[in-house]
DNA sequence: CTGTTAGCGCCTTCAG
DNA sequence: CTGAAGGCGCTAACAG
């Protein structure tokens, strides 16, 4: 593999002059330039990143930390971080945890080692002592914000959104609504679950713990535990923290064979291809996924470069999809 | 940032001795090592992988392009890949194209640079000159594989896999069976038309180029098509291409009043969760997504590692998943 | 506008 | 078992 020595050495210039050319310094004359692009080209010259990057002290890596990317909702985050990633020059690397802490504590070490210059954690689960080194400045939140995590954060307002779908149902007339949330610990998830109480409370309901439904996020799990209760005829709605927990209770509400939505309404959270596609097609709070993914990266993306950080807390506006599900 | 240097000094020892422990060479006395450790965990001393990599002349990255990650297929392959290369302390860097073979000539071009040791290609569109200076054995083909490029390869054996599913339709009485199939110019595609084409002549029956549906991959496009050729009732089946494709057929067929899969039966590839969550569910072919990416990692590593080259082909078995669709 | 030169932090012979 | 020293390829002062 030739090096810029070899290039300069076929130009007839310097090394640094190779270097200027490479980088489009303006501060060489158009000929050496052309000497210099005939010596790279006749030499199948390639820049050897390893040392750019060495030197310049600079990976323009991002990690990208998330639970999963089975879920449609995190891989479209993802495309709206690749995407402004490339825009800016910087590739991603990604690590999805699983929620496991220490998957991602193991990768967020590759900040202060180099590797990568920054991070955008999409909702995984972190502990707190595994940051307790790094920059805040290099971290930018989204989907999600824990609290302990003194970074920027893009999100929507999470409970806002769930008062408005409980609000929904409330006004289509249902009476008896259950709330199916994530399992505990997750910031959003308590967020919803306030937001489906003062939703109630606004509109004269009793608020009760019993009919909070906890399930893992990403599943329909939610299926069994939803079919017991609803057999009793006491319930009408069901709002959900996910379109992929929609279309379990959907299913338990068609086995238990109450219509949907007039006997049984039901509602989901995200917006992901699947709340269009299934049938009955299901009302949702729509989450500017790719718009989440993009401003995490601009924000990061600044951050890193102008070395100026102001924190910043973005909320990204969403959107009820009223479809066939209630 | 205390560097070998400052650790060095601060232990009374040299640089080579610090270098040493950090490697886990064995050439160190465990006096020696002690004293190192404790210097490191003073100064909080980390490694500088951009100085490490740059020396060693390895990254440590692999690169994965592929054309989407919206889409549950690929995105269980990407777990595949990066489960395993996080095992032999690799990190991947993703690359989804969209099909543009450009963006993936443009991240390509990251591994004569350096930026990454080597490449699994998932089924994304490359051009066959983004390849000609590249190291045949720092890629590998994952779920397709373009004969053109001279790598090695992970993939089920599509032919086979779709001619078994049409026979299945075959076995079950099905005698006008339609078959949707991605854009043309996709080898795996070709393959399963071809699949499709011999089991319906091992049947006795006549391939028509008629029955033949072009529709994107991804999508549910197939829907209004398939509405249109249906409303004839000559037909009583489709075989799709994937398991969306499945998806539109079906909410085709209900458009038009048919009944699945007495009246029209339809089946998927694949086998993404969808395939099991929609009603009815669907019968599909399933790809085992997770160890073509798995595998793939595995003898990309290897060939990068031991700097021997096999080629090697590997075809992985793939399951009929008989469900409610046909 | 161009060249000389000094490292960036680490690893790895080679000597001892 | 340990230390000294060179150098990976590139960039960026600095000098001219």
């Amino acid at each position: 593999m030739p090096t810029v020595k070899d290039v300069a050495k076929r130009a007839g210039v310097s090394v640094a002059t190779v270097s200027r050319v490479l980088n489009n310094s303006n501060k060489v004359s158009e000929e050496t330039r052309q000497k210099v692009l005939k010596a790279i080209e006749e030499l199948g010259f390639k820049p050897n990143l390893l040392a750019r990057n060495f030197r310049r002290d600079k990976s323009n890596l991002i990690l990208v930390i998330l639970p999963t990317i089975a879920n449609a909702y995190f891989a479209r985050v993802v495309k709206g971080i690749e995407d402004t990633a490339r825009k800016y020059g910087y590739g991603i690397l990604l690590c999805t945890t699983g929620n496991s802490p220490e998957i991602a504590s193991d990768y967020l070490k590759l900040i202060e080692r180099k590797q990568v210059d920054g991070a955008i954690i999409a909702s995984a689960k972190i502990s707190k002592d595994a940051l307790l080194e790094i920059d805040p400045k290099k971290i930018v939140q989204a989907c999600e914000f824990y609290p302990f995590l003194d970074t920027s954060c893009v999100l929507i307002d999470h409970k806002k959104a769930f008062f408005e779908i409980v609000d929904y149902l409330i006004k289509k007339g249902k009476k008896n609504i259950l709330c199916a949330i994530g399992n505990e610990g997750i910031p959003s998830e308590e967020e919803r679950k306030e937001g489906y109480r003062q939703a109630l409370e606004k509109n004269g309901m009793e608020f009760k713990e019993e009919n909070i439904i906890r399930c893992r996020y990403g599943s329909t799990e939610i299926y069994e535990k939803l079919k017991t209760l609803i057999c009793s005829k006491k319930y009408d709605a069901v709002a959900c923290s996910s379109d992929l927990m929609a279309v379990g209770a959907i299913k338990a509400a068609k086995a238990v064979g109450l219509k949907i939505p007039d006997e049984f309404a039901v509602t989901g959270f995200d917006n992901i291809m699947i709340s269009r596609l299934y049938e009955p097609s299901i009302t949702t709070v729509a989450q500017p996924m790719y718009e989440i993914g993009e401003k995490a990266t601009e924000i990061l993306i600044s951050s890193l470069e102008n070395n100026s950080f102001s924190k910043e807390r973005v909320i990204l506006p969403h959107d009820i999809k009223t479809r066939e599900s209630a």
